[in-house]
DNA sequence: ATTATTGTATTAAGTACTTAATACAATAAT
DNA sequence: ATTATTGTATTAAGTACTTAATACAATAAT
């Protein structure tokens, strides 16, 4: 499930946001060693350049720091992982809304399709179980 | 509120993408004429063989059909309209359930947050009206 | 009949992104 | 002390996208 790279919107902007999300969900946790460029660019099949591309972002934004000949680790900032999870899922809520809108569908009607869908999705995670 | 457009992404695409939501949200309704490459393009602020690469987009999936010398009209087809607006909207769904559940919050936590949201902005239109 | 407008096509230039190949300094590991 | 690994930098090439300028055939409008 990782590392699925779509070619209608730059690289490195996608790994970016990958990181983003390891980091958010937890499988990067809090002070962790990152894996080396080279060995993260492997991963995901691209250049190690665009890789380090997209970790100089996220260096620029505070969410990792670098040790200059030991590697890269996560920030121990819980406080800011923590904020950053909250403005992407609200990011993502405001997101959908817009969207809808554009569509034609009310607040209302968008709340009702997503209650549905939702319910569909926890049956299908009761099968599983 | 239209073709406002992010140098993240390519250009075309993104005009494309518009124009159908003009279609699905019956902005452009069905047989209507459309303006000229040129004046759809000037009012988007791109070049016109940028709008034209949309158009001929739209056109080779349907929704749009050219007259040579006369112009391109919007689809008479009002059940394939339907049917778009009904696969974009389970997109958006499908796309806010998975990025949510990527950032760690299960489906119940996705709809309530939705829920909640959803009456905030509901509220804001009532102060509105 | 003439003119303006339609979609369409072509060529050239510029930009951003991506890859490839290579190199270097610093230091952790041995 | 030596070696391997770290992030980092540079140069060159290729690709896709976008713009600009221009042209043409067909036909609707006059």
């Amino acid at each position: 499930m990782s590392w699925n790279l779509k070619p209608d919107r730059p690289i490195y902007s996608q790994l970016l946001e990958y990181i983003q999300i390891f980091i958010i969900s937890g499988k990067y946790k809090p002070g962790e060693k990152l894996p080396s460029v080279r060995d993260l660019a492997e991963e995901a099949s691209v250049n190690p350049n665009t890789m380090q591309k997209a970790l100089a972002e996220l260096e620029r934004v505070g969410l990792v720091y670098t040790q200059r000949t030991n590697g890269r680790f996560i920030t121990e900032d819980e406080n800011m992982i923590r904020m950053l999870k909250e403005n992407v899922a609200q990011a993502q809520i405001r997101e959908f809304f817009d969207n809808m809108e554009l569509l034609g569908f009310s607040i209302q009607e968008s709340v009702q399709l997503i209650i549905e869908t939702g319910k569909e999705r926890q049956n299908e995670c009761d099968f599983k179980m």
